[in-house]
DNA sequence: GTCTATACGCTGATAGAC
DNA sequence: GTCTATCAGCGTATAGAC
Protein backbone atom coordinates (compact mmCIF):
# COMPACT_ATOMS: atom_id res chain seq x y z
CA UNK A 1 0.00 0.00 0.00
CA UNK A 2 2.42 3.03 -1.21
CA UNK A 3 -0.72 5.39 -1.14
CA UNK A 4 -1.05 5.02 2.25
CA UNK A 5 2.69 5.33 3.18
CA UNK A 6 2.97 8.49 1.13
CA UNK A 7 -0.28 10.03 2.99
CA UNK A 8 -0.58 9.01 6.66
CA UNK A 9 2.54 9.83 8.69
CA UNK A 10 4.61 7.17 9.30
CA UNK A 11 6.36 5.96 12.60
CA UNK A 12 9.97 6.36 12.41
CA UNK A 13 11.82 3.31 11.48
CA UNK A 14 12.44 0.83 14.60
CA UNK A 15 16.50 1.00 13.84
CA UNK A 16 16.43 4.97 13.59
CA UNK A 17 14.63 5.08 17.16
CA UNK A 18 17.22 3.07 18.14
CA UNK A 19 20.05 5.42 17.05
CA UNK A 20 18.34 8.50 18.25
CA UNK A 21 17.88 6.68 21.48
CA UNK A 22 21.59 5.87 21.96
CA UNK A 23 22.97 8.88 20.39
CA UNK A 24 21.18 10.81 22.97
CA UNK A 25 22.34 8.63 26.04
CA UNK A 26 25.64 8.06 24.70
CA UNK A 27 26.40 11.76 24.44
CA UNK A 28 24.48 12.68 27.86
CA UNK A 29 25.81 9.87 30.40
CA UNK A 30 28.73 8.36 28.26
CA UNK A 31 28.90 4.94 26.03
CA UNK A 32 29.79 2.80 29.12
CA UNK A 33 27.20 4.57 31.64
CA UNK A 34 24.79 3.22 29.28
CA UNK A 35 23.28 -0.60 29.48
CA UNK A 36 21.49 -1.74 26.66
CA UNK A 37 18.38 -2.00 28.66
CA UNK A 38 18.12 2.11 28.86
CA UNK A 39 18.77 1.91 25.18
CA UNK A 40 16.22 -0.49 24.82
CA UNK A 41 13.57 1.08 26.95
CA UNK A 42 14.05 4.97 25.90
CA UNK A 43 13.74 3.92 22.29
CA UNK A 44 10.88 1.64 22.75
CA UNK A 45 11.98 -1.56 21.48
CA UNK A 46 12.75 -4.89 22.91
CA UNK A 47 16.31 -6.35 23.21
CA UNK A 48 15.87 -8.24 20.47
CA UNK A 49 15.05 -5.98 18.28
CA UNK A 50 18.56 -4.33 19.43
CA UNK A 51 20.67 -7.52 18.96
CA UNK A 52 18.79 -8.09 15.56
CA UNK A 53 19.68 -4.66 13.95
CA UNK A 54 22.76 -3.87 15.39
CA UNK A 55 24.27 -7.24 17.15
CA UNK A 56 24.99 -5.18 20.46
CA UNK A 57 26.24 -1.95 22.35
CA UNK A 58 29.55 -1.50 20.14
CA UNK A 59 27.10 -2.35 16.93
CA UNK A 60 24.80 0.46 17.93
CA UNK A 61 27.98 2.95 18.26
CA UNK A 62 29.89 1.79 15.61
CA UNK A 63 27.00 2.50 13.29
CA UNK A 64 26.38 5.71 14.71
CA UNK A 65 30.09 6.84 14.54
CA UNK A 66 29.90 5.67 10.70
CA UNK A 67 26.82 7.26 10.34
CA UNK A 68 27.78 10.76 11.56
CA UNK A 69 31.41 10.64 10.19
CA UNK A 70 29.95 10.64 7.00
CA UNK A 71 27.50 13.67 7.70
CA UNK A 72 30.98 15.89 8.59
CA UNK A 73 32.21 14.61 5.45
CA UNK A 74 29.25 15.40 3.52
CA UNK A 75 30.37 18.91 5.37
CA UNK A 76 33.77 19.39 4.22
CA UNK A 77 32.62 18.49 0.48
CA UNK A 78 30.24 21.31 0.36
CA UNK A 79 32.57 23.71 1.50
CA UNK A 80 34.65 22.02 -1.34
CA UNK A 81 32.38 22.54 -3.98
CA UNK A 82 30.74 26.41 -2.75
CA UNK A 83 34.55 28.25 -1.94
CA UNK A 84 37.52 27.58 -4.19
CA UNK A 85 40.37 28.99 -2.18
CA UNK A 86 41.44 27.23 0.17
CA UNK A 87 41.20 29.77 3.45
CA UNK A 88 37.93 30.38 2.31
CA UNK A 89 36.66 26.33 2.08
CA UNK A 90 38.26 26.16 5.47
CA UNK A 91 36.50 29.80 6.95
CA UNK A 92 33.18 27.46 5.80
CA UNK A 93 33.78 24.87 7.24
CA UNK A 94 34.38 25.67 10.46
CA UNK A 95 31.19 28.33 9.91
CA UNK A 96 28.91 24.99 9.14
CA UNK A 97 30.63 22.86 12.30
CA UNK A 98 29.87 26.02 14.36
CA UNK A 99 26.37 25.88 12.98
CA UNK A 100 26.13 22.15 13.91
CA UNK A 101 27.14 22.78 17.46
CA UNK A 102 24.17 24.90 17.81
CA UNK A 103 21.69 23.08 15.63
CA UNK A 104 22.48 19.27 16.29
CA UNK A 105 24.66 18.92 19.56
CA UNK A 106 24.50 15.93 19.96
CA UNK A 107 25.60 14.65 16.40
CA UNK A 108 29.05 17.45 16.97
CA UNK A 109 29.21 15.62 21.15
CA UNK A 110 29.62 12.65 20.01
CA UNK A 111 32.31 13.25 17.39
CA UNK A 112 34.27 16.08 18.90
CA UNK A 113 34.35 14.36 22.54
CA UNK A 114 34.91 11.08 23.50
CA UNK A 115 37.94 8.79 23.00
CA UNK A 116 36.11 6.77 20.51
CA UNK A 117 38.92 3.92 20.62
CA UNK A 118 37.76 3.40 24.30
CA UNK A 119 34.68 1.22 22.91
CA UNK A 120 35.08 0.71 19.48
CA UNK A 121 38.41 -1.15 19.58
CA UNK A 122 41.11 -1.13 16.42
CA UNK A 123 38.74 2.38 14.82
CA UNK A 124 41.59 4.26 13.38
CA UNK A 125 41.87 8.09 15.72
CA UNK A 126 39.29 10.84 14.26
CA UNK A 127 41.70 12.91 13.06
CA UNK A 128 42.75 10.20 10.96
CA UNK A 129 39.10 9.57 9.44
CA UNK A 130 38.69 10.61 6.02
CA UNK A 131 36.85 14.17 6.66
CA UNK A 132 40.05 14.60 8.88
CA UNK A 133 42.14 13.79 5.85
CA UNK A 134 40.51 16.12 3.40
CA UNK A 135 40.18 19.07 4.98
CA UNK A 136 44.87 18.70 6.06
CA UNK A 137 44.82 18.04 1.98
CA UNK A 138 42.99 21.31 1.71
CA UNK A 139 45.66 23.02 4.09
CA UNK A 140 48.44 21.13 1.91
CA UNK A 141 46.68 23.13 -1.15
CA UNK A 142 46.49 26.51 -0.06
CA UNK A 143 50.31 26.08 1.10
CA UNK A 144 50.87 24.55 -2.28
CA UNK A 145 49.18 28.27 -3.58
CA UNK A 146 51.16 30.37 -1.21
CA UNK A 147 47.88 31.38 0.16
CA UNK A 148 48.96 29.86 3.66
CA UNK A 149 52.10 29.70 5.31
CA UNK A 150 54.09 26.77 4.35
CA UNK A 151 55.45 24.49 6.74
CA UNK A 152 54.28 20.78 8.55
CA UNK A 153 50.53 20.45 7.86
CA UNK A 154 49.91 18.54 10.95
CA UNK A 155 50.87 21.74 12.66
CA UNK A 156 49.09 24.31 10.45
CA UNK A 157 45.34 22.26 10.62
CA UNK A 158 46.32 22.53 14.76
CA UNK A 159 46.83 26.35 14.07
CA UNK A 160 43.94 26.79 11.65
CA UNK A 161 41.40 24.16 13.71
CA UNK A 162 42.93 23.75 16.96
CA UNK A 163 41.18 26.78 18.58
CA UNK A 164 37.43 26.43 16.42
CA UNK A 165 37.09 22.82 18.18
CA UNK A 166 38.48 23.71 21.22
CA UNK A 167 35.86 26.48 21.07
CA UNK A 168 33.85 23.82 20.20
CA UNK A 169 34.18 21.67 23.11
CA UNK A 170 34.03 24.55 25.32
CA UNK A 171 30.93 25.46 24.35
CA UNK A 172 29.64 21.91 24.65
CA UNK A 173 30.78 22.15 28.16
CA UNK A 174 28.28 25.47 28.55
CA UNK A 175 31.74 27.30 29.33
CA UNK A 176 31.10 29.48 26.46
CA UNK A 177 27.91 31.48 26.91
CA UNK A 178 27.51 32.85 23.14
CA UNK A 179 26.23 30.87 20.43
CA UNK A 180 29.13 30.09 18.15
CA UNK A 181 28.06 31.47 15.06
CA UNK A 182 28.24 35.27 17.29
CA UNK A 183 32.10 34.52 17.58
CA UNK A 184 33.31 33.18 14.48
CA UNK A 185 34.48 36.19 12.65
CA UNK A 186 36.82 37.17 15.93
CA UNK A 187 38.00 33.34 15.61
CA UNK A 188 38.68 33.29 12.46
CA UNK A 189 40.78 36.88 12.90
CA UNK A 190 42.51 35.15 15.39
CA UNK A 191 43.54 32.55 12.76
CA UNK A 192 44.55 34.64 10.14
CA UNK A 193 46.22 37.71 11.24
CA UNK A 194 47.36 36.10 14.85
CA UNK A 195 47.26 37.50 18.37
CA UNK A 196 49.74 40.01 18.46
CA UNK A 197 48.36 43.54 18.87
CA UNK A 198 49.11 45.20 15.23
CA UNK A 199 48.69 48.53 13.64
CA UNK A 200 45.16 46.63 12.15
CA UNK A 201 43.68 45.63 15.51
CA UNK A 202 44.82 48.13 17.63
CA UNK A 203 42.09 50.67 18.22
CA UNK A 204 39.59 48.80 17.51
CA UNK A 205 38.65 44.61 16.74
CA UNK A 206 36.83 45.04 13.54
CA UNK A 207 39.77 43.45 11.63
CA UNK A 208 39.27 41.96 8.45
CA UNK A 209 36.28 39.56 8.58
CA UNK A 210 35.96 38.79 5.17
CA UNK A 211 39.51 37.63 5.19
CA UNK A 212 40.02 35.42 2.41
CA UNK B 1 64.76 5.04 61.92
CA UNK B 2 65.03 7.80 59.84
CA UNK B 3 68.81 6.94 59.28
CA UNK B 4 67.86 4.31 57.50
CA UNK B 5 64.86 5.76 55.45
CA UNK B 6 67.34 8.14 54.16
CA UNK B 7 70.41 5.08 53.56
CA UNK B 8 68.24 2.26 52.33
CA UNK B 9 66.57 2.31 49.20
CA UNK B 10 63.09 2.67 49.61
CA UNK B 11 60.52 0.07 48.02
CA UNK B 12 57.47 2.95 46.45
CA UNK B 13 54.62 3.16 48.92
CA UNK B 14 51.89 1.11 48.62
CA UNK B 15 49.52 4.28 47.85
CA UNK B 16 52.53 5.10 44.96
CA UNK B 17 52.10 1.77 43.61
CA UNK B 18 48.52 2.02 43.43
CA UNK B 19 48.25 5.38 42.34
CA UNK B 20 51.15 4.95 39.14
CA UNK B 21 49.30 1.73 38.29
CA UNK B 22 45.75 2.97 37.36
CA UNK B 23 47.43 5.61 36.08
CA UNK B 24 48.81 3.79 33.15
CA UNK B 25 45.79 1.16 33.15
CA UNK B 26 43.18 4.64 32.85
CA UNK B 27 45.31 5.87 30.07
CA UNK B 28 46.01 2.88 27.87
CA UNK B 29 42.69 1.32 28.20
CA UNK B 30 40.11 3.69 29.79
CA UNK B 31 38.51 4.13 33.13
CA UNK B 32 35.59 2.01 32.26
CA UNK B 33 37.97 -0.81 30.59
CA UNK B 34 40.03 -1.16 33.89
CA UNK B 35 38.61 -3.10 36.79
CA UNK B 36 40.13 -2.96 40.43
CA UNK B 37 41.35 -6.04 40.38
CA UNK B 38 43.70 -5.29 37.09
CA UNK B 39 44.85 -2.41 39.28
CA UNK B 40 45.65 -4.58 42.22
CA UNK B 41 47.41 -7.12 40.48
CA UNK B 42 49.27 -4.82 38.54
CA UNK B 43 50.22 -2.22 41.72
CA UNK B 44 51.21 -5.98 43.38
CA UNK B 45 48.68 -4.86 45.98
CA UNK B 46 45.51 -6.53 47.82
CA UNK B 47 42.19 -5.21 46.93
CA UNK B 48 41.63 -4.63 50.79
CA UNK B 49 44.88 -1.92 50.62
CA UNK B 50 43.02 -0.31 47.50
CA UNK B 51 40.08 -0.29 49.47
CA UNK B 52 41.74 1.17 52.34
CA UNK B 53 43.79 3.76 50.65
CA UNK B 54 41.19 5.38 48.30
CA UNK B 55 37.75 3.55 48.94
CA UNK B 56 37.54 2.15 45.50
CA UNK B 57 38.15 2.73 41.60
CA UNK B 58 36.55 6.53 42.02
CA UNK B 59 38.65 7.30 44.40
CA UNK B 60 41.94 6.57 42.82
CA UNK B 61 40.65 8.33 39.81
CA UNK B 62 39.72 11.24 41.82
CA UNK B 63 43.34 11.28 43.91
CA UNK B 64 44.81 10.93 40.10
CA UNK B 65 42.74 14.03 39.58
CA UNK B 66 44.09 15.97 42.00
CA UNK B 67 47.68 14.99 42.18
CA UNK B 68 47.69 16.03 38.33
CA UNK B 69 45.74 19.01 38.07
CA UNK B 70 48.21 20.53 40.78
CA UNK B 71 51.30 19.30 38.90
CA UNK B 72 49.95 21.32 35.98
CA UNK B 73 49.06 24.41 38.22
CA UNK B 74 53.04 23.94 39.40
CA UNK B 75 53.94 24.51 35.69
CA UNK B 76 51.56 27.92 35.16
CA UNK B 77 52.79 29.12 38.63
CA UNK B 78 56.29 28.50 37.52
CA UNK B 79 56.28 29.93 33.94
CA UNK B 80 54.18 33.15 35.66
CA UNK B 81 57.27 33.61 38.08
CA UNK B 82 59.80 33.05 35.08
CA UNK B 83 58.73 35.25 33.07
CA UNK B 84 57.12 39.11 32.71
CA UNK B 85 54.72 39.32 29.43
CA UNK B 86 51.94 37.43 28.76
CA UNK B 87 52.73 36.40 25.63
CA UNK B 88 56.16 34.95 27.18
CA UNK B 89 53.92 33.74 29.80
CA UNK B 90 51.91 31.61 27.46
CA UNK B 91 54.91 30.64 25.48
CA UNK B 92 56.73 28.97 28.29
CA UNK B 93 53.43 27.36 29.33
CA UNK B 94 53.01 25.73 26.17
CA UNK B 95 57.03 24.75 25.85
CA UNK B 96 56.45 22.78 29.15
CA UNK B 97 53.46 21.45 28.41
CA UNK B 98 55.09 20.14 25.38
CA UNK B 99 58.02 19.33 27.00
CA UNK B 100 55.59 17.16 29.58
CA UNK B 101 54.23 15.23 26.43
CA UNK B 102 57.27 13.48 25.67
CA UNK B 103 58.68 12.90 29.74
CA UNK B 104 55.37 12.40 31.42
CA UNK B 105 53.16 11.29 28.44
CA UNK B 106 50.80 9.66 31.01
CA UNK B 107 49.84 12.61 32.93
CA UNK B 108 49.43 14.96 30.21
CA UNK B 109 47.23 11.64 28.44
CA UNK B 110 45.48 11.76 31.71
CA UNK B 111 44.66 15.10 31.84
CA UNK B 112 43.81 16.07 28.30
CA UNK B 113 42.57 13.16 27.07
CA UNK B 114 39.83 11.24 29.23
CA UNK B 115 35.85 12.87 29.29
CA UNK B 116 36.89 13.24 33.54
CA UNK B 117 33.06 14.15 34.14
CA UNK B 118 31.92 10.33 32.94
CA UNK B 119 33.76 8.91 35.67
CA UNK B 120 34.05 12.03 38.47
CA UNK B 121 30.58 12.98 39.11
CA UNK B 122 29.63 16.78 39.85
CA UNK B 123 33.71 17.63 38.68
CA UNK B 124 33.67 20.63 36.74
CA UNK B 125 35.33 20.69 33.09
CA UNK B 126 38.53 20.41 33.22
CA UNK B 127 38.87 24.51 31.34
CA UNK B 128 37.20 25.70 34.52
CA UNK B 129 39.90 23.98 36.56
CA UNK B 130 42.13 26.16 38.74
CA UNK B 131 45.27 26.36 36.26
CA UNK B 132 42.96 26.87 33.26
CA UNK B 133 41.68 29.67 35.12
CA UNK B 134 45.03 31.15 35.93
CA UNK B 135 46.19 30.76 32.44
CA UNK B 136 42.99 32.96 30.86
CA UNK B 137 44.12 34.92 33.98
CA UNK B 138 47.00 35.53 32.01
CA UNK B 139 45.33 35.86 28.97
CA UNK B 140 43.45 39.06 29.78
CA UNK B 141 46.11 41.26 31.81
CA UNK B 142 47.87 40.57 28.31
CA UNK B 143 44.90 42.01 27.24
CA UNK B 144 44.89 44.67 29.53
CA UNK B 145 48.91 45.59 28.88
CA UNK B 146 47.72 45.95 24.97
CA UNK B 147 50.03 42.84 24.32
CA UNK B 148 47.46 40.78 22.92
CA UNK B 149 44.64 41.90 20.58
CA UNK B 150 41.60 42.63 22.76
CA UNK B 151 37.81 40.18 22.44
CA UNK B 152 36.57 37.37 23.94
CA UNK B 153 39.07 35.95 26.79
CA UNK B 154 37.60 32.37 25.76
CA UNK B 155 37.73 33.54 21.95
CA UNK B 156 41.70 34.04 22.59
CA UNK B 157 42.62 31.14 24.99
CA UNK B 158 40.84 28.89 22.08
CA UNK B 159 42.71 30.90 19.45
CA UNK B 160 46.40 30.58 21.70
CA UNK B 161 46.00 27.59 23.20
CA UNK B 162 43.62 25.55 20.83
CA UNK B 163 46.21 24.65 18.51
CA UNK B 164 49.42 23.56 21.25
CA UNK B 165 46.35 21.20 22.65
CA UNK B 166 45.26 19.56 19.31
CA UNK B 167 49.04 19.26 18.75
CA UNK B 168 49.31 17.70 21.84
CA UNK B 169 46.33 15.13 21.22
CA UNK B 170 47.85 14.44 17.77
CA UNK B 171 51.01 13.64 19.03
CA UNK B 172 49.34 11.17 21.83
CA UNK B 173 47.54 9.49 18.97
CA UNK B 174 50.76 9.27 17.23
CA UNK B 175 49.74 11.04 14.63
CA UNK B 176 52.62 13.43 14.79
CA UNK B 177 55.56 12.19 14.84
CA UNK B 178 58.10 14.48 15.19
CA UNK B 179 58.51 15.51 19.22
CA UNK B 180 56.61 18.08 19.93
CA UNK B 181 59.43 20.38 21.34
CA UNK B 182 60.93 20.24 17.70
CA UNK B 183 57.39 21.84 16.81
CA UNK B 184 57.29 24.77 19.48
CA UNK B 185 58.52 27.78 17.18
CA UNK B 186 56.49 26.66 14.41
CA UNK B 187 53.49 26.61 15.81
CA UNK B 188 54.20 29.60 18.66
CA UNK B 189 54.60 31.44 15.03
CA UNK B 190 50.98 30.47 13.46
CA UNK B 191 49.89 32.01 16.49
CA UNK B 192 51.01 35.14 17.25
CA UNK B 193 51.55 36.07 13.84
CA UNK B 194 48.52 34.06 11.70
CA UNK B 195 48.31 31.82 8.95
CA UNK B 196 48.59 34.23 6.18
CA UNK B 197 51.51 34.21 3.78
CA UNK B 198 52.54 37.73 4.64
CA UNK B 199 56.15 39.96 3.79
CA UNK B 200 57.27 37.97 6.83
CA UNK B 201 56.84 34.71 6.16
CA UNK B 202 56.20 34.07 2.29
CA UNK B 203 60.02 33.70 1.04
CA UNK B 204 60.69 30.93 4.22
CA UNK B 205 59.37 30.30 7.78
CA UNK B 206 61.85 31.30 9.49
CA UNK B 207 59.45 33.88 10.75
CA UNK B 208 59.95 35.50 14.32
CA UNK B 209 60.77 32.59 16.61
CA UNK B 210 61.38 34.61 19.66
CA UNK B 211 58.44 36.98 19.28
CA UNK B 212 57.35 37.61 22.97
C1' DG C 1 11.20 -9.23 12.77
C1' DT C 2 9.73 -8.52 17.42
C1' DC C 3 9.20 -9.77 21.95
C1' DT C 4 9.94 -11.84 27.04
C1' DA C 5 12.35 -14.43 30.11
C1' DT C 6 16.49 -16.22 31.40
C1' DA C 7 21.47 -17.35 31.92
C1' DC C 8 25.92 -16.22 33.25
C1' DG C 9 30.23 -13.75 33.64
C1' DC C 10 32.30 -9.90 35.55
C1' DT C 11 32.95 -6.11 38.67
C1' DG C 12 32.75 -3.30 42.50
C1' DA C 13 32.58 -3.81 47.13
C1' DT C 14 32.61 -6.13 51.92
C1' DA C 15 33.76 -9.26 55.87
C1' DG C 16 36.70 -10.86 58.81
C1' DA C 17 41.29 -13.21 59.86
C1' DC C 18 45.98 -11.81 60.65
C1' DG D 1 47.19 -1.74 57.55
C1' DT D 2 47.20 -5.78 54.67
C1' DC D 3 45.31 -9.76 52.96
C1' DT D 4 41.93 -13.65 51.03
C1' DA D 5 37.55 -15.30 50.22
C1' DT D 6 33.13 -14.25 49.12
C1' DC D 7 28.90 -11.75 47.86
C1' DA D 8 25.31 -9.27 45.46
C1' DG D 9 24.00 -6.78 41.43
C1' DC D 10 24.37 -5.37 36.99
C1' DG D 11 24.89 -5.74 32.15
C1' DT D 12 25.57 -8.30 27.98
C1' DA D 13 23.91 -11.63 25.38
C1' DT D 14 20.94 -15.73 24.09
C1' DA D 15 16.85 -18.88 23.61
C1' DG D 16 12.81 -19.63 22.02
C1' DA D 17 7.72 -18.31 21.55
C1' DC D 18 4.91 -15.53 18.55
Amino acid sequence: MPYLKKVLPQPEPVDCRILTAALDLFVNNGFHNVSVHEVQKQADVSIGSIYNHFGGKEGIARALYDHLLNEIQDLVDCAKEEKITAVERCNEIIRQLFNYTETHQNIISYVFQPRHNEFLPDEPPICNSSPFVAIREIIQQGMDNNEIRKGDVLVAFSAIYGGPIRMINLRLDKIIKDPLPDLLDEILDCIWQGMLVTENNSEDNIGLHSVG
